[in-house]
DNA sequence: CGCCGAATTGACACGGTTCAATTGAGGTGG
DNA sequence: CCACCTCAATTGAACCGTGTCAATTCGGCG
């Protein structure tokens, strides 16, 4: 449970019982072949960890095509809210060891547990929805450069929130094609974009090692706010629009 | 509160009780004007009702541009979950009136409600999820005739929920710049979609109004799928391919 | 009647897709 | 230790869906 309780604590400060209430409420561990199909969708499913390993949250075209909406990292919860069915396949992209965590979801759900882990828990949600966000936008506004640069840059500080790498020198242990279908582009495309970057000196990309070179100049590029400036920015609108009776 | 009472009736059957504890538990109505912002990124927002008029949940890019993450229509219920700040703004496309609902929330966020209504609550919020990852879906892989067909069919079907007009024929209370802002597309590709399906005798829209002529076939084309037909497929793969240990 | 925002149209440029090969790298067995 | 296999990465060329720019028309309202 180890990358959850980093995440957590990174979250909201969380004192020794919250940790162990963190261990004793996992369940057992499941383990995953790459490719395996962790949950379908439509089906109901509990709420887990993920512990080690990458997880794709994907919907199936009928024409064979795939959307990603995202991918689960080390020290993310799935399901923690979602009670019936899912709307999406998991699908794991790596090997991948989850643990079972349907207690702590209990238990934090219905207020048992410490107001700390509440509130760990509920920012970890926010992040999701933040997540989330991020992607309509990239798939809606932004260049083949500017989604590839963004994705990138978001999941290095995920990876770092759990302390799993360095924001900006991580493994990526996915293909171009998983990039692609989660880009809402095609592989070919995704290479010629990465090579594009590359050429430009913006980050290294080979095999499954990322390097982010120049991370201001990336996020610039990309339109990317990092999450610890999230609440505090004064707005750059002169006045506000509003208008209530 | 009407639209919400059928909206979450709908969702799960309420007893007189439940209603009326809605009703109780809707504080001040709040009105807005056309254009008004009702709540800006980064700011702490209230839980919200939408009682009347069209709401867009948008983020305003560094260089103008708009996307549109969803709309928010009479009956719909806003940040349920949500705690602290919003990760988009909100804005009212029309004339709108809403109810704080901050009591509603509590309530039913730590299960003094009844079952029921907790129960339509969640299966709102699940909705909620639903359409956020079609929107996913339509930006990444759709094109564009796709996209109109699919966001059209499902505002069909979320207004005829809320008993607010016929799934296939309904007022649209916004501008095609709107559309364009949510389906990620240019105000002038989505004039040229909208007359390439209306050529095609798939729908009408002129003005403000939408008749959507041959459903089955807008719902073949986009790949749509109605929410009554959620859980209860049959899986169409062969076996599973998921290996557990 | 005249105004203004919304809708519509045309021409052109470009980002991204598709199809079809080719190259490269890691893993396995002989 | 090398030949081979396979999957991932890379490349080229043609095509087409969308974006952009710049007018023009439409429609409702004062």
């Amino acid at each position: 449970m180890d990358p959850v309780v980093r995440k957590l604590n990174k979250l909201h400060a969380l004192s020794g019982s919250d940790i162990d209430e963190i261990h004793r409420c996992s369940l057992r561990r499941q383990h995953y072949h790459h490719d395996a199909q962790i949950c379908r969708e439509g089906e109901r499913f509990v709420c887990r960890a993920v512990l080690s390993g990458w997880v794709a949250q994907v919907r199936e075209l009928p024409d064979g095509r795939r959307q990603i909406f995202s991918f689960l990292l080390p020290g993310d919860l799935i399901g923690m809210r979602r009670s019936s069915q899912a709307h999406s396949s998991l699908i794991a992209m790596t090997e991948v060891v989850t643990a079972d965590i349907t207690p702590l979801c209990e238990r934090v759900g219905d207020g048992r547990s410490s107001m700390a882990l509440q509130k760990a828990c509920s920012r970890a949600e926010e992040m999701e929805e933040r997540i989330l966000l991020n992607h309509i936008v990239r798939l809606g506004r932004q260049t083949a450069s500017q989604r590839l640069a963004h994705i990138l840059l978001e999941i290095g500080e995920r990876l770092a929130m759990a302390d799993q790498a360095d924001p900006c020198d991580y493994t990526l242990p996915i293909t171009q094609e998983n990039l692609a279908d989660a880009l809402g582009l095609s592989l070919v495309h995704i290479n010629r974009t990465i090579q594009s970057l590359r050429r430009e000196q913006l980050m290294h990309l080979h095999g499954r090692h990322v390097v982010l070179l120049r991370p201001e100049r990336l996020m610039s590029l990309a339109g990317f706010t990092p999450i610890e400036e999230h609440g505090v920015r004064a707005s750059p609108h002169a006045e506000p629009r509003s208008w209530v009776n």
